[in-house]
RNA sequence: GGGCGAGUGGCGGAAUUGGCAGACGCGCUGGAUUUAGGAUCCAGUGUCCUUGUGAUGUGCGGGUUCAAGUCCCGCCUCGCCCA
């Protein structure tokens, strides 16, 4: 390394030791400061270490952190593990060793990757949801939950994962696979612990009108909670005294009600099903126990069906209509059976034609003989609401059903309740003991953690019980109450439980009275920005939101929401190189030639795509080695610089070269050969135009970073380094401003120059710089002339030159002269200190 | 099928309320320097042509306006979510 060079790795070590042995980041309770809460979405420490994805989000936050507190506020910015899940699991069932061992580990290499960044988290506050003294406090909140009767036992069709071992929430299946693996799903009916969020559905819609997010995040969750106002009617069955409600979003078209459908599991099948038809039926519910909700609903999906022999009375009209069992209603959603409406409703349609049903047209506006029509429009052959519109319908009917006790206007969510069990070991025990009798008793305060026992196997049971099932001695207990034999609960949270409340723990992490006091959850509480993937839009957003609001009803926070303001980052893709026959290449095995991709050695063309970053693709790059090679500054403003945070955009090795290279310019700009400051950085008498050009970029860095534009403040930096470049002398002064300004971004370069400017101590907490408007502007501006709306010519002007003035200044100009000599002008537009327009004719 | 978002040079991307399209960076070209360059510095770089005081240009086709990447109408393509 050359003497006055840019040595990225004495730079950061020196630097990322400096604050960690002053503590600079830590953060306390100051009322007399206000606060700013940020905070990322913590991650799962995985074996495979971080990837350039995590620090995109985490330099985002970092960068806002770090520009807050030069601020002047108190800046709570925290980072921890969320270390319970799967892979360290079936790491420990590989290897017999405890799933804590590996966890360690990785939590070890992630902090280790983390700091080499220079992100100024305050370590103080590391969390780590597998430690028994954070569990103790899940495990405390879902007592809450028990207690407030908002957790039970539910014998529920669940998903079942064969490959995995255990049940998954409706939320981690699509499309009949686990969205992590890919593994199939199937149906089994299981108890289960459930957790009644759907007694939450209202508010959680409701409270997400007033929070800052993204508004395709906020339509996720709107469309997950799924309400719908509609109508409950009751059908009665013809001749016997059974009865069943049903849900319809449309119950103006009940006069076009030409059949009924059961779900397959509705308990009313067996009851009402003729004899001549038992054995189609029994059959075809069979079948259908074997078909995923997914499966069942998919419109391409044939739509099968029997008819069960019986027929209900429509309550409008007393007609009797078929009562069939078809699988595209599911017993889960409304009542588990409908009114067909096959004239106004896509499936019923296709059902009824599939199964030479009646259709009966109660809505103008349609063509019914080819399809359903589902828009507004007149009522026909519904006497009681015929020539309304079909908002006006559904008042009406619903008054009517009402009157008559046949119904009633209701709302149902798409949101089920959140099943919470998993059979596996490496979560949280539930905090629950069952007597002999059945009874299921909380375990008391006191006794908590109820930490996880010590296995030799991590299987499951061979009889297919939960690992933990295993461990007999510490299933097998005492109820301290009555001393009655018990036994503990042998399934575990999932992994959201952790990642449902750790933002409040980080508020107070090291309190082991409670799970934070009251004082610094109403000091810091809510967060005011949080940044993660979008790909927890439901999820863990939707979770966290539910428990915060029963510890909201149980005051333990002050806040109806936690998180104030939500970001997503994009991901970052990286170019993968592969032939026809589907083989990848890495990178340097590839070069252009003549515009078209080739492998180096034979010359076979390959096709160059933007794809996810995976080890199969060979693209795959590691922060490690950038940080090695180009510094965490380079990786930070590199990633920052790609382009728009929430974007998605492609990793270029050339990209980051590029930004390495405005990092060691900005270094020779303040350090010569000699390794001491430039000669032209001087005590005052700085070139006037570069400090006008500082000016600008204090304002544009500034409003950049409160938009989170990155990229944008990063050209900036770049602009003003280009014009330093230029200027014959700067002024230390405001070489110390530009410094700050680049702080943010490349803090570590930065703290290195303001100690090269003069400066003792850490940069972290010196005052923002502020820009001065009277300097931003020069008196004499550049003023683009246009002759009916093309580019003539550009004059300069005055600043503040009268209209008058400027339009005689253009007419004046040689070039625009000529386009309007000998023709009329017939309009003339200045918008002030922006550009003339001359409308000739 | 419905909802949301996007489409700008060879590439990543800039462009308040409509007001100089292509900031900044990559790549490329030329030059300087160097034993060397895959280092550094300087200059150029949307496209086209008859090289001009030129024409044209933000997915496609219309429209509004003195002026449209930006607003309106109708399409096409891609991405995500829901069905």
């Amino acid at each position: 390394m050359a003497r006055g060079s840019y040595d990225h790795q004495h730079i950061e070590q020196k630097w990322q030791s400096h604050w960690l042995e002053n503590k600079t980041f830590k953060s306390e309770i100051d009322p007399s400061k206000p606060k700013y809460y940020i905070l990322d979405m913590f991650p799962y420490p995985s074996g495979d270490g971080l990837h350039v994805g995590h620090p995109e989000g985490y330099t985002a936050t970092d960068i806002v952190a770090r520009y807050k507190r030069m601020q002047g506020y108190n800046v709570l910015h925290p980072m921890g593990w969320d270390a319970f899940g799967l892979p360290a699991e079936r790491h420990a069932v590989r290897t017999g060793e405890h799933p804590a061992g590996i966890t360690q580990v990785n939590c070890d290499t992630f902090r280790r990757q983390i700091q080499s960044l220079g992100l100024s988290y305050d370590w103080d506050r590391e969390i780590n949801t597998t430690d028994p003294k954070y569990y103790k406090w899940t495990q405390w909140i879902f007592l809450v939950l028990f207690e407030r009767g908002l957790a039970y036992q539910a014998e529920a069709a669940v998903n079942w994962c064969p490959a995995l071992g255990t049940v998954l929430a409706n939320e981690e299946v699509k499309d009949g696979k686990y969205v992590e693996t890919g593994d199939p799903v199937e149906q089994r009916m299981m108890t289960q612990w459930m957790l009644k969020i759907t007694a939450y559905a209202e508010r959680l819609l409701e409270d997400l009108g007033e929070l800052d997010w993204p508004e395709g995040i906020k339509a996720m969750q709107r469309e997950w909670i799924g309400r719908s106002e509609g109508a409950e009617a009751l059908f009665k069955v013809d001749g016997c005294a059974e009865e069943f409600t049903v849900f319809t979003t449309r119950p103006d078209t009940l006069y076009g009600a030409t059949y009924c459908v059961l779900a397959p599991e509705h308990p009313l099948v067996g009851r009402v099903t003729t004899e001549a038809h038992r054995k189609e039926v029994k059959k075809y519910v069979e079948q259908a126990k074997r078909r995923s909700a997914q499966e069942r609903v998919q419109e391409e999906a044939a739509k099968t069906g029997v008819f069960t022999g019986a027929y209900a009375i429509n309550p409008v009209n007393q007609e009797r209509v078929p009562i069939w069992v078809a699988d595209y209603v599911l017993y889960e959603y409304g009542y588990g059976a409908i009114m067909a409406v096959p004239a106004h409703d896509d499936r019923d349609y296709a059902f009824a034609k599939a199964h030479n049903l009646p259709i009966v047209e109660v809505v103008k506006g349609g063509d019914v003989d080819k399809e359903a029509y589902a828009g507004d429009g007149i009522l026909i052959n519904s006497p009681v609401i015929n020539g309304l519109s079909v908002p006006e319908a559904k008042r009406t009917i619903i008054q009517w059903l009402e009157e008559r006790g046949l119904g009633k206007g209701t709302v149902t969510y798409k949101l089920r309740d959140w099943l919470f069990s998993r059979q596996r070991y490496w979560g949280e025990p539930f905090p629950l003991i069952y007597l002999e009798d059945g009874t299921v008793r909380a375990v008391p305060e006191k006794d908590l953690p109820v930490a996880l026992p010590e296995l030799d196997d991590y299987r499951p049971t061979p009889d297919g019980r939960p690992p933990l099932a295993r461990a007999e001695d510490w299933v097998k207990t005492t109820d301290p109450e009555t001393g009655q034999p018990a036994w503990r609960e042998t399934n575990t949270m999932p992994q959201w439980a952790g990642s449902c409340w750790y933002y409040l723990r980080f508020c107070d992490p090291q309190n082991d009275a409670a799970a934070w006091s009251k004082e610094a959850e109403r000091y810091w509480m809510p967060v005011d920005l949080y940044v993660g993937g979008a790909e927890h839009a439901v999820l863990h957003l939707l979770y966290a939101r539910f428990w915060h609001k029963v510890l909201y009803d149980a005051g333990y926070v002050s806040t109806k929401e936690p998180f104030q303001k939500l970001f997503n980052q994009g991901m970052i893709l990286a170019y993968s190189y592969r032939d026809e026959e589907g083989k990848y290449y890495y990178p340097e095995q590839v070069e252009q030639r003549d515009g078209q991709w080739v492998v180096k050695e034979s010359g076979k063309p390959v096709q160059s795509l933007v794809e996810k970053m995976s080890k199969s693709r060979y693209n795959v790059v590691n922060p490690d080695t950038v940080v090695k090679e180009l510094g965490a500054d380079t990786l930070r403003l590199y990633e920052m610089f790609m382009g728009p945070l929430d974007r998605e955009k492609p990793w270029s090795d050339e990209g980051a070269q590029g930004v390495n290279r405005f990092l060691r310019r900005v270094w020779s700009l303040f350090i010569g050969n000699d390794d001491a400051l430039q000669p032209h950085i001087v005590d005052s008498g700085g070139d006037d135009g570069l400090q006008r050009v500082l000016h600008n970029t204090i304002k544009h860095v500034t409003e950049d970073i409160e938009g989170l534009h990155f990229n944008t403040a990063i050209s900036r930096l770049m602009e003003f380094v280009n014009a330093a470049y230029k200027a014959d002398k700067m002024d230390k002064a405001w070489m110390g401003q530009f410094v700050l300004l680049l702080a943010p971004f490349a803090p570590h370069m930065a703290e290195e120059l303001w100690e090269r400017l003069g400066h003792a101590g850490t940069l972290a907490h010196e005052p923002w710089p502020e820009y001065d408007a009277a300097l931003l502007e020069e008196d004499v501006i550049q003023l683009p002339v246009q002759v009916n709306g093309k580019l003539r010519a550009v004059i300069e002007a005055p600043k503040d030159a009268a209209k008058d003035a400027i339009l005689a200044a253009a007419k004046d100009d040689h070039r625009v002269a000529q386009y309007i000599g000998g023709k009329e002008v017939v309009k003339e537009i200045y918008v002030p200190g922006k550009m003339v327009n001359l409308v000739v004719k």
